[in-house]
DNA sequence: CTGAAAGCGCTTACAG
DNA sequence: CTGAAAGCGCTTACAG
């Protein structure tokens, strides 16, 4: 046997290795797509061949032909990049495996044709799946159109309509909620909070659990001490300039509902003349990996973002399988570093 | 003229097209991709079939049929989510306008059969361009693998063999010499140096920049004030343990040559107890937006990451271009802030 | 266990 | 200016 010369491109077809195995092409098919019904010496004969030749199946070919494509893709609008990544790492941990591969589709959640464009995408590349991250995972002409295309989708960390599909998500209130019961355990009972984007459902769990944690203790979140922020570092140090203003009463505590307000709080504490955490304790939410680096270190929640993206394209990619559960709960992490202090 | 029915999936094909306009196939081809020589009149019958039906072109039937796939893929082994993403988007806003779609295609720069996997990928999916990133887009394996599948590939940011490719990139000597000259003329004359990873070319260019622009003053730089760091907040904490060791002389200034590692500087710094920018400025190299905020905001320059990817994505589409030029240097900027001040 | 035929939805190369 | 035929490299549905 030897190869025959490949044309321009170099790659060889399942025609070549029909050829030099000797069999069908049909054969070929077989062996590369491990099905059953083809003889042990057969199917050697066809490896053999297809080693010889560098063969690889072209994904266009069988998408084309036949019902799957091998591609995702992870439709997102969020300016974090530290998410943004984690999520893709996540997905394509999954998705290589599998032998798929991942288009990144950036959305403009905002966008008055938004449900056109991403019917114009679905009917141009016929994807075998979409990841969906906040906050498109929570728009309804998002879901529409999706669902209207036919093409199976996973949500991540979604707020509404849980069940109108398979979700993967981490227990945000219950996170806020814990993160509380300790700085109150490290004695705080004045603390501010920094309510993170309101088209983001995580930020209104965060909230929550905030507030359940000062209730269990008969407090109540204060309204000077709480304030609108958007999730930016901006927002934060505006949320920061209003929660400490000068010749009020300030909180010995701020939670932030993400790490970057976090970090806002702290530069405008700091350049306020405040001493951390020794004059104020902040604590914030993500925990990136390789994100965000303050000083003190930054006390926070670990979300399991990569984690998240992972299980949501398993969830994609075994959705046939009879035991594969629907939606999963993933665990997060209380990150206590040195800008909490206890009272 | 009445939309027949359109099968599972709810997408029109070309056959569709061609039978409610009354025309051929190809013709409706010709239309869908500009082609000359069809009658206006044809063109528009054609049109509004089209949208009548809400065709829109299967990519994959394109791409096995013709020459062009619409897919391109970034390569990139890189642990900075901000840098990764500014990539992302300079691509993406590059290449929706043409109809193209990226693929993102993380690659293990250490791994023992990276050309081997680049071969299968470049095998499996038949892309259209790749983007080179550091450090892959100066390792010669890959690019021997590349141009083995005839790929068109634009480099950005390359070290070696300029020549070998087209490539965008930015004059990092010439950046990091700039804002030593500010240092120095802000009356540092003690600046220590925190260098970056040795696999990535730009790390070398920064320390020529800073030789360069301390030779114009007869100045050395110091051993013991020059430290081998690797681009992570964690070596950026180490060289300046080095750099600060109780007991020995300081720099008045370092200059980290990325942001992160001036990040890990500024944290040992404070730590030790110095105060910034009083006691120690400094000075970082890559402002990438949203990624780090610092207190004091940090000293930096800024590196036009999405514009280099643009432009990359730019070199790649118009490669058949007569008066595309085949290599672009971006500007950068200087972005001073109160990490530094003068002595 | 294996294969011949048809077809996925387009483009290419050619003819008129 | 327009179209009929062939083919891209596979898989599906069917036959044996």
């Amino acid at each position: 046997m030897r190869p025959p010369n490949t044309g321009v491109g170099g790659a060889s077809t399942i025609n070549d290795v029909a050829r030099l195995a000797g069999v069908s092409i049909k054969t070929v098919s077989r062996v590369m797509n491990d099905e059953p019904n083809v003889r042990q010496e057969t199917r050697d004969k066809v490896q053999e061949a297809a080693t010889l030749l560098h063969y690889r199946p072209n994904l266009l070919a069988r998408s084309l032909a036949g019902s799957r494509s091998f591609l995702v893709a992870l439709f997102y609008d969020n300016p974090n990049p530290a998410y943004i990544t984690e999520l893709q790492k996540g997905v394509i941990n999954r998705a290589r495996g599998s032998g798929y591969h991942l288009l990144v589709e950036p959305q403009d959640s905002h966008a008055p044709d938004l449900a056109r464009q991403i019917t114009n995408l679905l009917a141009t590349i016929r994807l075998d799946g979409i990841i969906l991250s906040p906050p498109l995972c929570d728009m309804a002409v998002v879901l529409q159109a999706i669902e209207a295309a036919g093409v199976p989708y996973v949500r991540v960390s979604p707020f509404l309509n849980p069940d109108r599909s398979p979700c993967v998500r981490m227990d945000d209130a219950q996170a806020a909620y814990e993160l509380t019961r300790k700085l109150i355990e490290m004695g705080h009972t004045d603390i501010g909070f920094v309510l993170g984007h309101p088209e983001h459902g995580g930020a209104h769990q965060r909230y929550e659990g905030f507030v359940r944690a000062l209730r269990e203790d008969g407090m109540e979140p204060r309204p000077e001490w709480t304030r609108q922020g958007y999730f930016s570092y901006e927002s934060g140090v505006e949320a920061a300039r209003a929660i400490l203003a000068p010749g009020t009463k300030h909180p010995t505590a701020i939670f932030a509902s993400n790490d970057y307000m976090a970090l806002g709080v702290m530069a405008h504490a700091q350049q306020a003349g405040l001493r951390l955490p020794d004059d104020l304790s902040v604590a914030g939410f993500d925990d990136a990996p390789g994100a965000l680096r303050t000083w003190p270190p930054l006390t926070t929640v670990r979300q399991p973002v990569e984690d998240m993206a992972y299980a949501a394209a398993d969830l994609l990619l075994n959705r046939n399988d009879a035991g594969a559960d629907q939606d999963r709960m993933l665990p997060f992490a209380l990150i206590m570093r040195e800008s909490v202090r206890a009272r």
